[in-house]
DNA sequence: TGCACGATGAAC
DNA sequence: TTCATCGTGCAC
């Protein structure tokens, strides 16, 4: 972990590294953090959903190594950012080591600082935080861009769901690789 | 070069 | 429940 402006604390490259369900549920409580020179926006992460490798057929990867999924390819701490439906922005964060194409989703905030409009759903988190593709490979262990340090959510908090979109997956859509914090309102799908 | 298909969101 | 909208990946 490293200090960061504003007094927030990084999280560091070990913490990505790990088993993808264990950093989705880590990063629940998380928070995002995004400074642009003139403002920063920061809103609590508490929505995610594990894509846990090439195995899993919900997951980009499972469709082999392509231009737009490169970056889950790549070292763990990075954005994957890419475009669903020809307009909308989902971020993700890759885990796992370099080669173990995985990543989390992020799919919605809590209001912290700075955010303006809904941040329930992976499109409007994208929206609001301005995110778009040029982010994508962007190091989130770095500075501007990053996830900090925060509260996180106790284990008898955070519940799990089937996620969502991907009834195209097989068995892997009923996993429940989908977690949010309990009661939270800003969950896009309770 | 063409085309089917979305890890969504907003409208009806 | 329907549809907007277009980048990506792969078939031809």
């Amino acid at each position: 972990m490293k200090a960061a402006p504003g007094g927030m604390t990084r999280l560091s490259r070990p913490f990505y590294d790990r088993d993808t369900m264990e950093v989705a549920r880590d990063l629940l409580g998380k928070f995002l953090v995004r400074s642009d020179g003139t403002a920063t926006r920061i809103g609590r992460i508490v929505e995610v959903e594990a894509y846990v490798g090439p195995e899993d057929l919900a997951c980009h990867s499972s469709k082999g190594r392509t231009e737009r999924n490169r970056t889950m390819f790549g070292p763990p701490g990075h954005a994957y950012v890419y475009m669903v439906y020809g307009m909308h922005c989902c971020l993700n964060a890759v885990t796992e080591a370099e080669g173990h194409a995985s990543a989390v989703l992020l799919r919605a905030l809590e209001l912290v600082a700075g955010l303006e409009g809904p941040v329930n759903g992976p499109g409007r988190l994208c929206r609001a935080m301005g995110i778009d593709r040029r982010l994508d490979g962007h190091d989130l262990t770095g500075d501007g861009f990053y996830i900090a340090e925060g509260p996180g959510a106790s284990p008898a908090a955070i519940v799990k769901r089937p996620r969502i979109g991907v009834d195209y997956a097989g068995r892997w859509a009923k996993r429940l690789l989908r977690f949010y914090i309990r009661g939270n309102p800003f969950v896009s799908r309770p």
